[in-house]
DNA sequence: CGGGAATAGTTGACCGCGCAACAATGTCGT
DNA sequence: ACGACATTGTTGCGCGGTCAACTATTCCCG
């Protein structure tokens, strides 16, 4: 075991500031999303993932690998999602073991009604305090640091 | 209701590596820490606070503030780290309302065990991908999101 | 072809957390 | 000094998540 290397003030710094920050967004984002329009941001995800896909469907193993989540995760959150009519399951016909969650007409106008009120909390709580070169150094970094993570 | 300004696409992918990286991030510490120490992420940073404050000791609520979690989630985590040995709770003298969570000798010896790999762990999967220019972009404007987050 | 290995999705048990409600205590204005 | 109000920590409840085990199906290779 080599000696360790501490973080120095500046890295501490940046680590809480991150994690600390981080940590009030989602929160503030999940309180928006919750009050304004019933809906949590872990759903909300998962409805902007179905909604982006081609015929609003998605396997379920894809959208657990898309929202990076466990598989029960999202076996959950879709009967959730279909108890509250924005999804519905529909069975694959090519893998009689699998599993489309396909966004419902119901769960495209939620997500229709919920999605500008995010954003602005978004554009408020994240970009608006983000000059260019910050944006492009923390999409460069958190890509950087995603694709480490992944292999 | 203006007009909404969705996020275009360079916003988009920063949005989201962001949000992945991090949540990727967050699970390999959390899982570093569990399967080295026998740590879970959040009781780390929580005796991290307690080492770190005068007397190895915080007020409940001070630990809540400091922690950015709730109050139950501390009342309840303070639990589990007294079963588990590493905290005490000690009456305050001066607030009969009042609590302090403690740090105990094999809390700071889990510390010490723990810290190395916890280390190494952020090094490798955040420090290690990041520009100086990166880092200060970071710090600079997580630290801006934080403080507007809390005013 | 046939049978072991891999994969898909679900379920059960459990964990951690937030909110709202609560009792106990402290604070402050009049 | 007293009553309204604020604060502290805990608790009940529900949500959302993981892991491990399970069934059903598909894949793959001898």
């Amino acid at each position: 075991m080599a000696e360790t290397r501490w973080l120095d003030d500046d890295e501490q710094a940046t680590w809480r500031a991150y994690l600390e920050g981080t940590r009030l967004l989602i929160h503030a984002l999940d309180r928006q999303l919750e009050t304004d329009s019933g809906v949590s941001f872990a759903d909300y995800e998962l409805l902007v993932l179905l909604s982006e896909a081609p015929g609003h469907r998605l396997r379920m193993r894809d959208l657990a690998d898309a929202s990076f989540t466990s598989r029960s995760g999202v076996t959950r959150a879709v009967t959730r999602l279909e108890d509250a009519g924005w999804v519905r399951r529909v069975e694959c016909d090519d893998d009689r073991r699998g599993m489309h969650a396909e966004l419902t007409e119901a769960g495209a106008a939620k997500l229709a009604e919920a999605a500008p009120g995010h954003v602005s909390a978004v554009r408020e709580h994240m970009f608006d305090h983000l000059s260019e070169a910050d944006r492009a150094h923390i999409r460069d970094a958190y890509t950087r640091m995603r694709a480490h993570l992944l292999g």
